[in-house]
DNA sequence: GCAAATAGCGCAAACCTTTGCGTTAAAGTT
DNA sequence: AACTTTAACGCAAAGGTTTGCGCTATTTGC
């Protein structure tokens, strides 16, 4: 209140020196070990009163140095932009609080270097944990982490050979989901637009569109195999190209809801209608979906979840250590939400 | 490489051993501080190679404790997850990170307590400066920060008497452009749905839809004024009762992405179909605002420029230092985007 | 050949907390 | 009275960096 002085800081020292006290045992008050340390309800009540008139704010920085903990958790993610990632930041960040962490943000633009200074800058800063949502090409930082102890889990992106806890979601199966689906509904030439190749969840969601078509003998046509990372633009030019073959595809499957986006706006250009001209299935779920001129069909990953439970696997490692052998793996289950993006094609076009 | 040792951090001092040098020469040359100091080249090759065989990371508690400097950025927001909030996040921690800063993200929801907390967190572990989008409703933790030089911008968002550096948008004009258009397409009956009361958008929103309508000799009808916060459901509620009424308007004009999804939400529940049976006009474009049912009319923030001035501003004031007299106060213009989610009224609707 | 300059580096304090170990004084025990 | 217990607190080290000041040994100048 009446501090309106300069920039210095008030420390123990101040409140030791005011109350006529050590360090120590103001340290021990503030941290509430009174009982502990047998310190009388004098000496604690003046020492909080005094804490309160200089307007007492401990320092993180000396405190972490001395517990080398720092109640901080680090959150390595591709794009916080992407709603999407937006999304489970935000529920990162509000289980993070809840559980009395903060949060440190840091963006990697889908680049593995980018990715492993960040990750290095985190333990500069001495984080208790990290939570990392791999570019996925390479895993040396990731495992350094592990082998030094740092507490570790990944999301929604795996890596071969890594023994980290891990949130994922079954990409295998969404996308199987949504390329049946469109096979139901009559489509063989179905494409598909792939976010960052490489990526385990680029791969599997590859691999559940390949298999659909597999399994109901639709031959599968590279030329509908198309993007390599999740940007808008992408889905623009691969969707424009993709529409201007030969032989276009009667439905696309986006694998992200900003590819999506591209999508929207290159069909848009092209004056083709959603669902008449063409159909258009998407990976994520957006609060827009349901409001688009073609109500999105879409594959629904449940991003609440994914966040709460890496946050939960993350601060049970930091808490009760990390069981060698044990990390756990939890693999949730994509949900189709059929809306009315895809039309029903009477006669197959045969391929 | 060989470092697959336990938990064992790899400091100064040992470095300082392995080389056979003291501590500060060597934190000298890891700090680019050789030719300062005078130190050979021999000395600094050594410690460069020592360094990079025992994987040396620098303690950031410790250079923070002893610099008073951590090369770190508060960022106190509502709502994350609100798409408006996201992508602002994302540009400030890009430019945060071009400028050698991370980012420590924090979220109010809107709650006056939990702001003056995380302001204090952000105290206690040290950051370089703060870039805060207040709740708004009051200021003294915001002062606290000036007065002890702790430099601060105050983001999207004013607060009244407040000595900070701004970048803000002008709301009131946002507000009476979107509400004259509608003006100028016939519309009367005109209704608002508002934001969090008591904000400065909010107020200036109001106030800029307020003058349009006494400008054009409208009368102002309270029941047209409704909504007390950025949720979906806000959207959602006022727009159901807006329809509702005995004389429901002909446009809406929803103030928020987010309350514009609430908005759509009603109106594709009750039938009501954009443009043709009601008008609808929001603050803040998205990406899939031109590719929904109606593509929307929006106003639309510079988003990618707040954020970066904001940074901008901070970095200059924390390594300039603060000119007490001036603190900039940038307001950006916003745009109104006119797209298909408004229909002409010939015959204005009586009020 | 002697003083002065310069190259090259180290000492120790400071930043703020936490905590193991000790100390002192009072109270209790026999 | 002598001794043990307990209450109540303090000392000092530790944690890793940075930096002002100071020290030595070698060169340079004349």
């Amino acid at each position: 209140m009446l501090q309106v002085s300069g920039k210095m800081n008030i420390t123990l020292v101040d409140i030791a020196k005011k109350a006529g006290l050590s360090v120590s045992t103001v340290s021990r008050i503030l941290n509430g070990q009174q009982r502990k340390y047998r310190i009388s309800d004098k000496s604690a009540n003046l020492v909080f009163k005094v804490a309160e008139e200089l307007n007492y704010k401990p320092n993180a920085l000396a405190r972490g140095l001395r517990l080398k903990k720092t109640h901080t958790l680090g959150l390595v993610v591709p794009d916080i932009s992407n709603p999407f990632f937006a999304f489970i930041t935000r529920i990162i960040q509000l289980h993070a609080h809840n559980n009395g962490y903060s949060l440190i943000v840091c963006n990697t633009d889908e680049n593995i270097e980018s990715e492993v200074e960040q990750v290095n800058l985190l333990i500069s800063k001495g984080v208790d944990g990290f939570i990392i949502m791999p570019v996925g090409t390479q895993s040396d930082h990731i495992e350094y982490l592990i082998n030094n102890e740092l507490p570790v889990v990944l999301l929604d992106r795996t890596l071969a050979n890594v023994k980290a806890g891990m949130v994922l979601v079954d990409n295998f199966k969404g996308s199987y989901d949504a390329t049946q689906h469109l096979i139901n509904k009559g489509h063989t030439a179905i494409a598909i637009v792939l976010g960052l190749r490489n990526t385990s969840t680029t791969n599997e969601r590859l691999e559940g569109y390949k298999q659909a078509l597999i399994d109901n003998g639709i031959e599968i046509n590279e030329k509908y195999i198309v993007g390599n990372d999740f940007r808008i633009e992408t889905g623009y030019i691969e969707t424009k190209f993709l529409v201007n073959l030969e032989k276009p595809p009667t439905a696309i499957f986006a694998t992200s809801d900003i590819i999506t986006v591209g999508a929207l706006k290159a069909l848009a250009e092209e004056n083709l209608k959603i669902p008449d001209d063409i159909s258009l299935v998407a990976f994520d779920d957006t609060d827009f979906a349901p409001y688009l001129s073609a109500p999105l069909t879409v594959v629904k990953q449940p991003k609440e979840l994914m966040g709460e439970i890496a946050v939960k696997l993350l601060i049970e490692e930091i808490q009760n250590g990390h069981d060698e052998f044990e990390k756990p793996k939890i693999i949730l289950k994509p949900k189709l939400v059929i809306r009315n993006s895809v039309v029903s094609v009477s006669k197959p076009v045969s391929i």
